[in-house]
DNA sequence: TGAAAAGTTGACTAAATGGACAGGTATTGA
DNA sequence: TCAATACCTGTCCATTTAGTCAACTTTTCA
């Protein structure tokens, strides 16, 4: 009793909600791995409870239900999503804006692997629980971007490119990546990516990016 | 009686095989679209049987179980992805090589968007299906076009740029346009992807590649 | 310290799921 | 026309699934 009680000392005074937030967290981080891998409706209840090693129905005490649950962890990763949404600034140059994207997305896509899975998961689907999300800022940002690079045309600090084609072609090649990190290991014979392997996609991908749209 | 004879004479003589293959292509592109969208664990037998209209048990009469089925679709898939694998020929010219392997990827993504996106469900839970297919051939056929791509930069023909890197960006940025429609869609405010879109899409990738690999 | 609140979980339920199978019908070639 | 074969499917079953609940323990704060 007294040693639990020094142990709490240490671990700092009790508030309410800090158990809460330690639980929800743990489940949610075994939640997002399992629906990453098998999909909203291929995940299964029992499987995230062994994960996160606590019993089912802890986790039904902190969420309503499987679609609250996938819910809360679509939340979690859509707001990481945004921040890198943000990283596409307007900076003077096209080739600083691009390079930095480029590395941003990349960075990404080495650090949240599974969050990228998840996201692209939804979309492959039909993105049926991202409709509010992908209404809301989501248009006005890329609007926006677009317009941004329609700019660098007139200006003659790029070729007449499509601006959407070139952002999806960052989308696509820095999440893929993280996506298909099987069929990469497996064609470049390696055994797991490492940081030098993102950095040098990243490189290879703003050769390219920047060359083939005229910035220099 | 007669009635049905004479259609079947219409029909041409009836062989031991005929409703066989029928059948199971119906059900295998009723399975494909379930996959596709709910990947294995998530798709169920009963959904398939509904939008085959065929009784569940009818499923199981043409094959043995779920992997099964799963096992059939896949192998379908992966016919139509080898021919495309093939598509990048070594032609003299690397712009002609790059160019039409583009295009062919491009005319996949808007033909088979299904069993892209089939493949990329299955790439992203970890290929736990496709480990003998990714074993076999497909090692073997990146060395070689990856050496090809070598020769190209050691005879000045492109720039210095990982070979793998710019395979990867070409699946990449070709299979998005299959796999993220619904981002595509609500990004670029379009109803759908229509034959002009891919064309659109298809020629910015060419421009960025090309002349973002110093090909010209 | 003690009562209220928060957290925990084993046992349960109803529905959905993959699959088996027997008894049927349609098709075939002789 | 007639077996033999291929094809079809309603009905059943064992298991898995999401979700409930009541009894329980721990934590909190006055």
């Amino acid at each position: 009793m007294a040693h639990l009680m020094t142990e709490s000392i240490l671990r700092g005074p009790y508030k309410p909600g800090r158990i809460r937030e330690q639980s929800r967290e743990l489940i949610l981080q075994a939640a997002e791995a399992e629906f990453a891998c098998h999909g909203f409706r291929g995940a299964t209840m029992q499987r995230i409870a062994e994960s996160a090693q606590v019993p089912k129905a802890n986790i039904h005490y902190y969420f309503s239900n499987k679609l609250g649950l996938y819910g809360a962890v679509l939340e979690n990763t859509l707001n990481l999503w945004d921040a890198i949404f943000n990283e596409l600034a307007s900076h003077d140059e096209p080739a600083d804006v691009l390079s930095c994207y480029i590395d941003a997305k990349m960075d990404f896509s080495r650090t949240h692997p599974t969050a990228s899975r998840l996201f692209a998961k939804e979309m492959i689907s039909g993105a049926p629980h991202l409709s509010a999300y992908l209404q809301q800022d989501y248009r006005l940002w890329f609007k926006q971007r677009m317009s941004i690079f329609e700019s660098w045309v007139a200006q003659g600090k790029m070729d007449d490119v499509e601006p959407a084609h070139v952002i999806f072609m960052i989308w696509a090649s820095t999440q893929y990546y993280a996506d298909f990190e099987p069929q990469i290991l497996i064609a470049t014979q390696t055994p797991r990516l490492t940081e030098q392997s993102f950095t040098s996609a990243a490189d290879s991908i703003k050769h390219i990016i920047l060359k083939g749209c005229g910035i220099c």
